[in-house]
DNA sequence: CTTAATGTGGCACTGAGTGCCGAGATTAGT
DNA sequence: ACTAATCTCGGCACTCAGTGCCACATTAAG
Protein backbone atom coordinates (compact mmCIF):
# COMPACT_ATOMS: atom_id res chain seq x y z
CA UNK A 1 0.00 0.00 0.00
CA UNK A 2 1.71 3.48 -1.44
CA UNK A 3 0.86 6.17 1.69
CA UNK A 4 0.11 9.57 0.19
CA UNK A 5 1.94 12.39 1.51
CA UNK A 6 1.39 15.61 -0.70
CA UNK A 7 -0.84 15.15 -3.18
CA UNK A 8 -4.18 16.11 -3.89
CA UNK A 9 -6.65 13.16 -4.98
CA UNK A 10 -6.77 11.86 -8.50
CA UNK A 11 -9.98 13.07 -10.17
CA UNK A 12 -12.40 15.81 -11.42
CA UNK A 13 -11.90 18.83 -8.93
CA UNK A 14 -14.83 20.33 -7.18
CA UNK A 15 -16.35 23.09 -8.45
CA UNK A 16 -17.53 24.77 -5.96
CA UNK A 17 -18.04 24.43 -1.71
CA UNK A 18 -20.69 23.48 1.13
CA UNK A 19 -19.71 27.11 2.29
CA UNK A 20 -19.86 28.60 -1.12
CA UNK A 21 -23.28 27.08 -1.95
CA UNK A 22 -24.18 27.66 1.36
CA UNK A 23 -23.86 31.74 1.11
CA UNK A 24 -25.26 32.13 -2.44
CA UNK A 25 -28.74 30.11 -0.46
CA UNK A 26 -28.61 32.31 2.03
CA UNK A 27 -28.76 35.44 -0.26
CA UNK A 28 -31.95 33.62 -2.04
CA UNK A 29 -33.28 32.97 1.16
CA UNK A 30 -33.14 36.24 2.79
CA UNK A 31 -34.28 37.93 -0.24
CA UNK A 32 -36.80 36.02 -1.60
CA UNK A 33 -37.80 33.52 1.51
CA UNK A 34 -37.23 29.62 2.00
CA UNK A 35 -40.45 28.41 0.45
CA UNK A 36 -40.13 30.32 -2.12
CA UNK A 37 -36.34 29.64 -3.33
CA UNK A 38 -36.42 26.33 -4.97
CA UNK A 39 -33.53 24.40 -5.16
CA UNK A 40 -33.54 24.96 -8.88
CA UNK A 41 -32.92 28.62 -8.34
CA UNK A 42 -29.97 27.95 -5.99
CA UNK A 43 -28.21 25.77 -8.23
CA UNK A 44 -28.45 28.40 -11.00
CA UNK A 45 -27.56 31.05 -8.66
CA UNK A 46 -24.35 29.27 -7.91
CA UNK A 47 -24.07 28.02 -11.56
CA UNK A 48 -23.81 24.47 -11.21
CA UNK A 49 -26.55 21.67 -11.95
CA UNK A 50 -29.71 20.88 -9.86
CA UNK A 51 -28.17 17.52 -9.27
CA UNK A 52 -25.01 18.44 -8.48
CA UNK A 53 -26.76 20.38 -5.80
CA UNK A 54 -27.79 17.25 -3.97
CA UNK A 55 -24.18 16.14 -3.82
CA UNK A 56 -23.22 19.21 -1.75
CA UNK A 57 -26.18 18.77 0.71
CA UNK A 58 -28.68 15.95 1.41
CA UNK A 59 -31.23 18.20 1.23
CA UNK A 60 -32.48 21.87 0.93
CA UNK A 61 -33.35 21.90 4.55
CA UNK A 62 -29.98 20.47 5.45
CA UNK A 63 -28.19 24.22 4.11
CA UNK A 64 -28.66 26.37 7.02
CA UNK A 65 -26.93 23.99 9.04
CA UNK A 66 -23.61 24.71 7.77
CA UNK A 67 -20.65 22.34 9.19
CA UNK A 68 -22.58 21.40 12.70
CA UNK A 69 -21.41 18.23 12.94
CA UNK A 70 -17.93 19.68 13.26
CA UNK A 71 -19.44 22.13 16.13
CA UNK A 72 -20.92 18.98 17.43
CA UNK A 73 -16.87 17.78 18.06
CA UNK A 74 -15.57 21.12 19.32
CA UNK A 75 -18.62 20.58 21.47
CA UNK A 76 -17.38 17.10 22.64
CA UNK A 77 -13.93 18.03 23.05
CA UNK A 78 -15.12 20.73 25.35
CA UNK A 79 -17.04 18.50 27.56
CA UNK A 80 -14.10 15.91 27.68
CA UNK A 81 -12.11 19.00 29.07
CA UNK A 82 -14.20 19.74 32.40
CA UNK A 83 -12.66 18.75 35.13
CA UNK A 84 -14.45 15.87 36.92
CA UNK A 85 -14.84 17.93 40.08
CA UNK A 86 -17.56 20.60 38.10
CA UNK A 87 -21.15 19.92 39.66
CA UNK A 88 -23.16 18.12 36.28
CA UNK A 89 -25.70 21.34 36.01
CA UNK A 90 -22.96 23.71 36.24
CA UNK A 91 -21.07 21.35 33.28
CA UNK A 92 -24.23 21.54 31.17
CA UNK A 93 -24.67 25.53 31.93
CA UNK A 94 -21.10 26.26 30.81
CA UNK A 95 -21.61 23.65 27.82
CA UNK A 96 -24.77 25.06 26.51
CA UNK A 97 -23.44 28.57 27.01
CA UNK A 98 -19.77 27.89 25.32
CA UNK A 99 -21.17 26.10 22.16
CA UNK A 100 -23.45 29.01 21.37
CA UNK A 101 -20.67 31.63 21.85
CA UNK A 102 -20.76 33.24 18.33
CA UNK A 103 -18.11 35.60 17.19
CA UNK A 104 -19.00 39.21 17.57
CA UNK A 105 -18.06 39.64 13.35
CA UNK A 106 -20.93 36.27 12.63
CA UNK A 107 -23.51 37.69 15.05
CA UNK A 108 -25.63 38.61 12.30
CA UNK A 109 -25.29 35.44 10.03
CA UNK A 110 -25.81 33.53 12.96
CA UNK A 111 -28.84 35.20 14.02
CA UNK A 112 -30.64 34.72 10.32
CA UNK A 113 -29.40 31.22 10.35
CA UNK A 114 -31.11 30.44 13.92
CA UNK A 115 -34.70 32.89 12.22
CA UNK A 116 -34.50 30.23 9.92
CA UNK A 117 -33.96 26.69 11.38
CA UNK A 118 -36.62 27.95 14.49
CA UNK A 119 -38.93 29.97 12.22
CA UNK A 120 -39.54 28.63 9.01
CA UNK A 121 -42.09 25.47 9.88
CA UNK A 122 -40.66 22.73 7.16
CA UNK A 123 -36.81 23.83 9.19
CA UNK A 124 -38.41 23.99 12.59
CA UNK A 125 -39.19 20.46 11.76
CA UNK A 126 -36.39 19.29 10.36
CA UNK A 127 -34.46 20.38 13.14
CA UNK A 128 -35.40 17.97 15.84
CA UNK A 129 -33.66 15.50 13.03
CA UNK A 130 -30.12 17.39 13.28
CA UNK A 131 -30.40 18.00 17.03
CA UNK A 132 -30.70 14.16 17.68
CA UNK A 133 -26.45 14.37 17.11
CA UNK A 134 -26.56 17.13 19.93
CA UNK A 135 -28.59 15.12 22.04
CA UNK A 136 -26.49 12.38 21.90
CA UNK A 137 -23.52 14.37 22.94
CA UNK A 138 -25.07 15.85 26.31
CA UNK A 139 -26.40 12.45 26.88
CA UNK A 140 -23.33 10.83 26.88
CA UNK A 141 -21.49 13.10 28.70
CA UNK A 142 -24.01 12.99 31.24
CA UNK A 143 -23.90 8.78 31.34
CA UNK A 144 -20.11 9.12 31.52
CA UNK A 145 -20.65 11.53 34.90
CA UNK A 146 -23.13 9.66 36.20
CA UNK A 147 -22.29 5.86 34.92
CA UNK A 148 -25.46 4.84 33.12
CA UNK A 149 -25.48 3.97 29.43
CA UNK A 150 -25.80 6.77 27.34
CA UNK A 151 -29.43 5.08 25.99
CA UNK A 152 -30.74 4.95 29.60
CA UNK A 153 -33.58 7.22 30.93
CA UNK A 154 -31.56 9.08 32.60
CA UNK A 155 -29.07 10.87 30.46
CA UNK A 156 -31.73 11.00 27.60
CA UNK A 157 -34.49 13.03 29.83
CA UNK A 158 -31.51 15.41 30.88
CA UNK A 159 -30.81 15.78 27.55
CA UNK A 160 -33.68 16.51 25.83
CA UNK A 161 -34.56 18.78 28.47
CA UNK A 162 -31.41 20.56 28.22
CA UNK A 163 -31.89 21.26 24.12
CA UNK A 164 -35.40 22.52 25.47
CA UNK A 165 -34.29 25.06 27.45
CA UNK A 166 -31.56 26.15 24.72
CA UNK A 167 -34.51 26.12 22.50
CA UNK A 168 -36.44 28.48 24.33
CA UNK A 169 -33.58 30.88 24.86
CA UNK A 170 -33.12 31.07 21.55
CA UNK A 171 -36.93 31.81 20.56
CA UNK A 172 -36.49 35.06 23.07
CA UNK A 173 -33.16 35.77 21.27
CA UNK A 174 -34.83 35.67 18.27
CA UNK A 175 -38.25 37.68 19.87
CA UNK A 176 -35.85 40.28 20.47
CA UNK A 177 -36.63 41.05 24.05
CA UNK A 178 -32.98 40.71 25.13
CA UNK A 179 -29.72 40.65 22.86
CA UNK A 180 -27.65 38.44 25.08
CA UNK A 181 -28.19 35.12 24.26
CA UNK A 182 -25.02 34.04 26.57
CA UNK A 183 -27.46 35.17 29.16
CA UNK A 184 -30.72 34.44 28.08
CA UNK A 185 -29.10 30.59 27.52
CA UNK A 186 -27.88 30.41 31.14
CA UNK A 187 -31.09 31.54 32.54
CA UNK A 188 -33.04 29.04 30.81
CA UNK A 189 -31.60 26.57 32.34
CA UNK A 190 -31.52 28.19 35.74
CA UNK A 191 -35.31 28.44 35.03
CA UNK A 192 -35.57 24.49 35.08
CA UNK A 193 -33.65 24.36 38.29
CA UNK A 194 -36.10 26.62 40.00
CA UNK A 195 -38.96 24.73 38.40
CA UNK A 196 -38.09 21.48 38.50
CA UNK A 197 -36.11 21.64 42.10
CA UNK A 198 -39.20 21.10 44.38
CA UNK A 199 -38.86 17.48 44.08
CA UNK B 1 -82.50 34.44 10.26
CA UNK B 2 -83.05 30.48 10.67
CA UNK B 3 -82.17 28.16 13.64
CA UNK B 4 -81.14 24.76 12.20
CA UNK B 5 -82.34 22.75 15.02
CA UNK B 6 -82.05 19.14 14.54
CA UNK B 7 -81.02 19.11 10.68
CA UNK B 8 -78.05 17.64 9.07
CA UNK B 9 -76.47 20.60 6.81
CA UNK B 10 -77.24 20.49 3.08
CA UNK B 11 -74.60 18.96 0.70
CA UNK B 12 -73.39 15.69 -0.20
CA UNK B 13 -72.68 13.00 2.57
CA UNK B 14 -69.10 12.66 3.47
CA UNK B 15 -67.95 9.29 2.02
CA UNK B 16 -65.91 7.89 4.79
CA UNK B 17 -64.29 9.41 8.26
CA UNK B 18 -61.01 10.43 9.56
CA UNK B 19 -61.08 7.69 11.66
CA UNK B 20 -61.84 5.14 9.38
CA UNK B 21 -59.29 6.77 7.28
CA UNK B 22 -56.79 6.28 9.61
CA UNK B 23 -57.44 2.78 10.21
CA UNK B 24 -57.01 1.95 6.70
CA UNK B 25 -53.89 3.79 6.46
CA UNK B 26 -52.63 2.07 9.99
CA UNK B 27 -53.19 -1.88 8.36
CA UNK B 28 -50.91 -0.60 5.28
CA UNK B 29 -48.09 0.91 7.69
CA UNK B 30 -48.28 -1.21 9.26
CA UNK B 31 -48.08 -4.22 6.62
CA UNK B 32 -45.56 -2.19 4.07
CA UNK B 33 -43.69 0.64 6.48
CA UNK B 34 -44.84 4.21 6.33
CA UNK B 35 -42.43 5.19 3.77
CA UNK B 36 -43.44 2.77 1.35
CA UNK B 37 -46.84 3.72 1.75
CA UNK B 38 -47.94 5.86 -0.75
CA UNK B 39 -51.36 8.44 -0.30
CA UNK B 40 -52.53 6.81 -3.32
CA UNK B 41 -52.20 3.65 -1.84
CA UNK B 42 -54.97 5.05 1.25
CA UNK B 43 -56.94 6.56 -0.91
CA UNK B 44 -57.36 3.52 -3.10
CA UNK B 45 -57.41 0.96 -0.01
CA UNK B 46 -60.30 3.20 1.41
CA UNK B 47 -61.93 3.50 -1.83
CA UNK B 48 -61.68 7.63 -2.34
CA UNK B 49 -59.90 9.94 -4.95
CA UNK B 50 -56.41 10.84 -3.42
CA UNK B 51 -57.41 14.23 -3.49
CA UNK B 52 -60.04 13.56 -0.79
CA UNK B 53 -57.29 11.86 1.19
CA UNK B 54 -56.06 15.44 1.44
CA UNK B 55 -59.72 16.88 2.78
CA UNK B 56 -59.14 14.68 5.36
CA UNK B 57 -55.86 14.94 6.58
CA UNK B 58 -54.13 17.90 5.52
CA UNK B 59 -50.78 15.86 4.89
CA UNK B 60 -49.59 12.07 5.36
CA UNK B 61 -47.59 12.90 8.13
CA UNK B 62 -50.54 14.06 10.02
CA UNK B 63 -52.45 10.91 9.82
CA UNK B 64 -50.68 8.94 12.69
CA UNK B 65 -52.33 12.23 14.91
CA UNK B 66 -55.74 10.86 15.27
CA UNK B 67 -57.58 13.02 17.48
CA UNK B 68 -54.69 15.32 18.98
CA UNK B 69 -56.51 18.71 19.16
CA UNK B 70 -59.15 16.97 21.05
CA UNK B 71 -56.69 15.62 23.17
CA UNK B 72 -55.16 19.27 23.80
CA UNK B 73 -58.33 19.98 25.16
CA UNK B 74 -58.75 17.32 27.43
CA UNK B 75 -55.55 18.61 29.24
CA UNK B 76 -56.29 22.24 29.28
CA UNK B 77 -59.60 21.26 30.83
CA UNK B 78 -57.40 19.01 33.46
CA UNK B 79 -54.70 21.52 33.94
CA UNK B 80 -57.43 24.20 34.79
CA UNK B 81 -59.08 21.52 36.90
CA UNK B 82 -55.84 21.32 39.48
CA UNK B 83 -56.43 23.01 42.59
CA UNK B 84 -53.96 26.20 43.39
CA UNK B 85 -52.62 24.30 46.43
CA UNK B 86 -50.77 21.62 44.16
CA UNK B 87 -47.50 22.62 43.38
CA UNK B 88 -46.16 23.19 40.42
CA UNK B 89 -43.93 20.45 39.96
CA UNK B 90 -46.63 18.02 41.26
CA UNK B 91 -49.11 19.53 38.53
CA UNK B 92 -47.10 19.34 35.87
CA UNK B 93 -46.05 15.74 36.79
CA UNK B 94 -49.83 14.42 37.59
CA UNK B 95 -50.57 16.27 34.05
CA UNK B 96 -48.00 14.26 31.77
CA UNK B 97 -49.10 10.93 33.18
CA UNK B 98 -52.97 11.63 32.97
CA UNK B 99 -52.53 12.86 29.20
CA UNK B 100 -50.91 9.57 28.78
CA UNK B 101 -53.12 7.25 30.41
CA UNK B 102 -54.81 4.96 27.89
CA UNK B 103 -57.23 2.50 27.82
CA UNK B 104 -56.22 -1.04 27.95
CA UNK B 105 -57.78 -1.70 24.96
CA UNK B 106 -56.05 0.55 23.01
CA UNK B 107 -52.05 -0.15 24.04
CA UNK B 108 -51.46 -1.64 21.20
CA UNK B 109 -52.92 0.48 19.10
CA UNK B 110 -50.91 3.69 20.71
CA UNK B 111 -47.94 1.81 20.82
CA UNK B 112 -48.07 1.71 17.59
CA UNK B 113 -48.84 5.52 16.82
CA UNK B 114 -45.67 6.32 18.81
CA UNK B 115 -43.75 3.59 17.24
CA UNK B 116 -44.51 5.80 14.09
CA UNK B 117 -44.30 9.23 15.42
CA UNK B 118 -41.04 8.75 17.02
CA UNK B 119 -39.51 6.63 14.67
CA UNK B 120 -39.65 7.69 10.98
CA UNK B 121 -37.97 10.13 10.46
CA UNK B 122 -40.09 12.09 8.58
CA UNK B 123 -42.70 11.61 11.05
CA UNK B 124 -40.46 12.40 13.85
CA UNK B 125 -39.69 15.71 12.37
CA UNK B 126 -43.01 17.09 11.95
CA UNK B 127 -43.81 15.61 15.66
CA UNK B 128 -42.62 19.48 16.39
CA UNK B 129 -45.24 21.13 14.39
CA UNK B 130 -47.63 18.70 16.40
CA UNK B 131 -45.88 19.20 20.20
CA UNK B 132 -45.60 22.71 19.51
CA UNK B 133 -49.68 23.36 20.54
CA UNK B 134 -49.11 20.87 23.28
CA UNK B 135 -45.82 23.45 24.58
CA UNK B 136 -48.24 25.70 24.50
CA UNK B 137 -50.88 24.32 26.48
CA UNK B 138 -48.07 23.22 29.50
CA UNK B 139 -46.43 27.03 28.94
CA UNK B 140 -50.57 28.48 29.54
CA UNK B 141 -50.47 26.71 32.32
CA UNK B 142 -47.11 27.65 34.02
CA UNK B 143 -47.97 30.98 32.78
CA UNK B 144 -50.95 31.19 34.49
CA UNK B 145 -49.41 30.13 37.91
CA UNK B 146 -46.45 32.00 37.67
CA UNK B 147 -47.58 35.32 36.69
CA UNK B 148 -44.88 35.45 33.38
CA UNK B 149 -46.81 35.89 29.98
CA UNK B 150 -46.96 32.63 28.12
CA UNK B 151 -44.96 33.35 25.72
CA UNK B 152 -41.86 34.48 28.21
CA UNK B 153 -39.23 32.50 29.14
CA UNK B 154 -39.88 30.28 32.08
CA UNK B 155 -43.08 29.31 30.72
CA UNK B 156 -41.55 28.08 27.57
CA UNK B 157 -38.42 26.73 28.94
CA UNK B 158 -40.30 24.39 30.88
CA UNK B 159 -42.90 23.65 28.33
CA UNK B 160 -40.04 22.58 26.49
CA UNK B 161 -38.34 20.59 29.10
CA UNK B 162 -41.48 18.79 29.83
CA UNK B 163 -41.80 17.78 26.55
CA UNK B 164 -38.52 16.40 26.42
CA UNK B 165 -38.85 14.49 29.78
CA UNK B 166 -42.32 12.48 27.86
CA UNK B 167 -40.70 11.88 24.59
CA UNK B 168 -37.44 10.45 26.31
CA UNK B 169 -39.93 8.09 28.20
CA UNK B 170 -41.98 7.71 25.33
CA UNK B 171 -38.86 6.32 23.94
CA UNK B 172 -37.68 3.89 26.89
CA UNK B 173 -41.28 2.59 26.43
CA UNK B 174 -40.95 1.61 22.91
CA UNK B 175 -37.38 0.11 23.58
CA UNK B 176 -39.52 -2.24 25.77
CA UNK B 177 -37.29 -2.16 28.96
CA UNK B 178 -40.09 -1.00 30.77
CA UNK B 179 -43.95 -1.88 30.20
CA UNK B 180 -45.33 1.27 32.68
CA UNK B 181 -45.98 4.04 30.76
CA UNK B 182 -47.65 6.24 33.39
CA UNK B 183 -44.21 5.12 35.47
CA UNK B 184 -41.50 5.59 32.80
CA UNK B 185 -43.27 9.46 32.45
CA UNK B 186 -43.18 9.84 36.15
CA UNK B 187 -39.55 8.94 36.97
CA UNK B 188 -38.27 11.26 33.74
CA UNK B 189 -39.64 13.87 35.34
CA UNK B 190 -38.21 13.24 38.46
CA UNK B 191 -34.48 12.82 36.92
CA UNK B 192 -35.00 16.33 35.82
CA UNK B 193 -35.69 16.95 39.60
CA UNK B 194 -32.52 15.36 40.39
CA UNK B 195 -30.38 16.28 37.80
CA UNK B 196 -31.64 20.03 37.64
CA UNK B 197 -32.40 20.42 41.67
CA UNK B 198 -28.45 21.12 42.43
CA UNK B 199 -28.62 24.80 41.80
C1' DC C 1 -88.68 21.15 -9.03
C1' DT C 2 -85.49 24.59 -7.93
C1' DT C 3 -81.97 26.44 -5.15
C1' DA C 4 -78.22 26.56 -2.23
C1' DA C 5 -74.91 24.22 0.21
C1' DT C 6 -71.54 20.80 0.57
C1' DG C 7 -68.45 16.75 -0.59
C1' DT C 8 -65.98 14.34 -4.39
C1' DG C 9 -62.36 13.45 -7.46
C1' DG C 10 -60.14 14.05 -11.97
C1' DC C 11 -56.49 16.93 -14.22
C1' DA C 12 -52.56 19.34 -14.43
C1' DC C 13 -48.89 21.47 -12.21
C1' DT C 14 -44.83 22.52 -8.91
C1' DG C 15 -40.98 21.05 -6.40
C1' DA C 16 -37.98 17.84 -3.63
C1' DG C 17 -35.30 14.02 -4.00
C1' DT C 18 -33.13 9.77 -6.50
C1' DG C 19 -31.05 6.23 -9.76
C1' DC C 20 -28.60 5.95 -13.84
C1' DC C 21 -25.10 7.02 -16.88
C1' DG C 22 -22.17 9.23 -20.09
C1' DA C 23 -18.93 13.00 -20.23
C1' DG C 24 -15.27 16.00 -18.26
C1' DA C 25 -11.15 16.61 -15.51
C1' DT C 26 -7.09 15.28 -13.01
C1' DT C 27 -3.36 12.43 -11.18
C1' DA C 28 -0.03 8.60 -11.23
C1' DG C 29 2.36 5.28 -13.78
C1' DT C 30 4.70 3.61 -18.03
C1' DA D 1 2.75 11.71 -24.50
C1' DC D 2 -0.39 7.92 -23.69
C1' DT D 3 -3.13 5.25 -20.61
C1' DA D 4 -5.53 3.74 -16.71
C1' DA D 5 -7.68 4.79 -12.59
C1' DT D 6 -10.40 7.86 -10.07
C1' DC D 7 -13.39 11.52 -9.10
C1' DT D 8 -16.86 15.03 -10.18
C1' DC D 9 -20.46 16.97 -12.95
C1' DG D 10 -24.92 17.36 -14.64
C1' DG D 11 -28.61 15.94 -17.82
C1' DC D 12 -32.70 12.82 -18.06
C1' DA D 13 -36.37 10.55 -16.42
C1' DC D 14 -38.91 9.09 -12.66
C1' DT D 15 -41.62 8.90 -8.01
C1' DC D 16 -44.23 11.09 -4.76
C1' DA D 17 -46.39 14.86 -1.74
C1' DG D 18 -49.17 18.61 -1.97
C1' DT D 19 -52.23 22.31 -4.39
C1' DG D 20 -55.44 25.12 -7.41
C1' DC D 21 -59.13 24.64 -10.40
C1' DC D 22 -63.40 22.97 -11.70
C1' DA D 23 -67.10 20.10 -13.10
C1' DC D 24 -70.13 16.95 -11.06
C1' DA D 25 -72.82 14.44 -7.44
C1' DT D 26 -75.70 14.54 -3.48
C1' DT D 27 -78.82 16.35 -0.18
C1' DA D 28 -81.97 19.59 2.77
C1' DA D 29 -85.31 23.01 2.38
C1' DG D 30 -88.73 26.08 0.26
Amino acid sequence: MTVRVTGRPPGRRKVTSRAELEQVAFDLFWEYGFERTTVEDIAFAAGIGRRTFFRYFPSKNDVPWGDFDGELDRMRRQLRAVPAEVPLLQALRTAVVDFNRIAPGQLLAHRRRMELILRVPALQAHSTLRYADWRQVVAGFVAERTGHPAAALFPQSVAYALLGAAVAAYEQWLDGGQDDLAELLDRSVLALAAAFSAA
